[in-house]
DNA sequence: TGTACATCAGTGAACGCGCGTTCACTGATGTAC
DNA sequence: TGTACATCAGTGAACGCGCGTTCACTGATGTAC
């Protein structure tokens, strides 16, 4: 009887799985658009044509890797930005996060910054959607803030995506750089976030 | 007798022209990693041979377009960060700056948002290269703005840094916008250099 | 100016290769009774 | 529990195709005298 949890199902989720890390792995050197089907099931082991029992092809693989790369930014930055310290803190603790983060998966990292302007429309859009997802997040949180009472949504949107931007660009410096050069550009990164935090504290001023 | 100025030369120069206007117009949809020399010689209308007699290979061509799509930008925003005007001034005259760009090389800003983090190393460490030139020169520059009477050289290198990282991510948005959706991204992106500005006008009271 | 030779941008045919996709198949897993 | 049938993830062979690169070549341009 027992509806098993089944079997099958769960080897066929592990050979997606396979598909998606190795896919992954070939993009650290490659964009998407340059990445076979073949490939990818050589590493994997698997006939080519048992790929698509999973995807339709590598686009589609492509935003599935986004989903996998981009899901769990969420909640990791909201809770930092939720933290009730003062503003140095916070700033120490944010770029400390995402250079943790870029060296726990630097190839997720890698290929969101890769396929972000990359050439798969797809992927592109999907990126470009969590993204935006991620900068509203970032603005409902803001307003906790105590440099930002008094805010307009407007320009609380306005200063999210300054945030999220940034957060890329850091991101893929910490990604290129050698891990001399990784203080160097955390200690920047800090400066930054400082200098926009001043601008915050004045911004009502005007 | 007469040492002609090459009438060869001039023809050879012509092709090499072609193939580059060809390639980024084919660049357009796709990465340069999946770019093929066929494509491109097909298009120009010569033998796919005729090539190597321009390029080594495809990196070759994407490094040269490397040359031909950030050597512009020096001057343009040198001139722009010159100017003696206020603070407000500057700012609405460097969005527009960048969006009049924008508007008039999209396939150049294109490969170079694409290429910045793309497959293909040889372009992306030229992109680099170019892109911290171009942040070291505006970091020249920039003493000369009242705001930043008293700066060290090292906090002008970090504000250089974010302005060009913004200004990488401005035009970007710029590409990517319908028309309609060009004012809001303009209209933001001066937002986020004001409060930039603000920053900077409190920094040394810190 | 005219002639004989050198250069070299572009040709066109040929090559071996790996690609994406299709198809009928196999055999382990799942289901009905 | 046992049996008979259905499902479907993965196989392996085959296909036509466009790729990058090579090569000996052609003929206009350039040079020496």
């Amino acid at each position: 009887m027992s509806h098993t949890p089944g079997v099958r199902q769960a080897q066929k989720q592990k050979t997606r799985q396979a598909l998606l890390d190795a896919g992954l792995r070939l993009l650290e050197d490659q964009s998407l658009s340059s990445l076979g089907l073949r490939e990818v099931t050589r590493v994997v082991g698997v006939a080519p044509a048992a790929f698509y029992r999973h995807f339709r092809d590598m686009a589609d693989l492509g935003v599935a890797l986004v989903e996998e790369a981009l899901g769990s930014l969420h909640a990791m930055i909201r809770t930092v930005l939720a933290e009730q310290d003062g503003a140095q803190e916070r700033i120490d603790r944010t770029v400390e996060v995402v250079a943790a983060h870029v060296r726990a998966h630097p190839a997720h990292v890698r290929f969101v910054a890769r396929e972000r302007h990359g050439g798969v429309r797809a992927v592109r859009e999907a990126i470009g959607e969590q993204l935006a997802l991620f900068a509203d997040e970032v603005a409902e949180v803001l307003p906790g803030q105590s440099e930002l009472t008094g805010w307009s949504e407007r320009d609380a949107h306005m200063l999210a995506a300054l945030y999220v931007d940034h957060l890329v660009m850091t991101a893929s410096a910490f990604l290129e750089a050698t891990p001399e050069e990784a203080e160097r550009i955390a200690g920047r990164a800090r400066q930054q976030l400082r200098l926009i935090n001043l601008g915050c504290r004045h911004w009502l001023d005007e």
